[in-house]
DNA sequence: CATTCATATGAATGATAACACATATAATAT
DNA sequence: ATATTATATGTGTTATCATTCATATGAATG
């Protein structure tokens, strides 16, 4: 008998990885209100453009990000607008998340 | 000149990351509405109680769930309600989102 | 105080992921 | 057609992470 997998979760999981990265999460901050064009995006980041192509496909391949083609440009933006909304919240709660390192804070 | 890094965008990935692992998810659900303590969590998810020790200790980590011990049990809580609302609302994004394998979907 | 129940921890391993470097493709301009 | 600009891809390496197994701690109970 085969396990119970709920394939919904895993999906959810795959999503939240993958925007769970510094440079993914700083990508798609850079296109949270307009497109860009990947030169765009590798100028504001400040990372090598082979690696910011490479996390630009784990985020179209997770399905976060549409891309539209215009002359030599091609430009990435949001899939859905509800990512930005969790982008901007999880940023949000991050600043009033209890700061609790020592053992016994949460009593 | 040292990089200019932001501190509260590398704790928002962290958290993500943290949130974007499906046993970690799974366990996030269980707790989601009402504490619960390890066994309970354990048998819910169907793994090993050290697996799920390990894990909820990296939730706790990440500030995400906080702790409270009643005679031998010791039971999980989510550290901030608006957690509750980014886990469900992922979960239902997923859903929406465009499924797209396929090289032009977007176009 | 020895046993049991509940949970945590440490170390080892295997899997996955990030990154850099080199190179390829594709569109446009000269 | 060749050069240039814009972006993607393949590969190897290193680092991070999930998992298992074994063991430890700690609280309660007989």
């Amino acid at each position: 008998m085969s396990e119970h997998i709920n394939i919904t979760e895993e999906e959810q999981a795959r999503l939240l990885k993958c925007i769970g990265e510094v440079n993914r999460l700083r990508i798609l901050k850079e296109i949270l209100n307009e497109e860009r064009c990947v030169t765009d995006i590798v100028n504001a980041i400040g990372k090598e453009q082979s690696l910011i192509s490479h996390h630009l496909k784990h985020l179209k391949d997770c399905n976060i990000v549409v891309t539209q083609q215009r002359a030599k440009k091609i430009y990435y933006r949001l899939s859905h607008p509800r990512l930005a909304k969790i982008i901007t919240q999880s940023g949000q709660l991050v600043k009033e998340l209890p700061i609790c390192q020592e053992k016994e804070c949460n009593e």
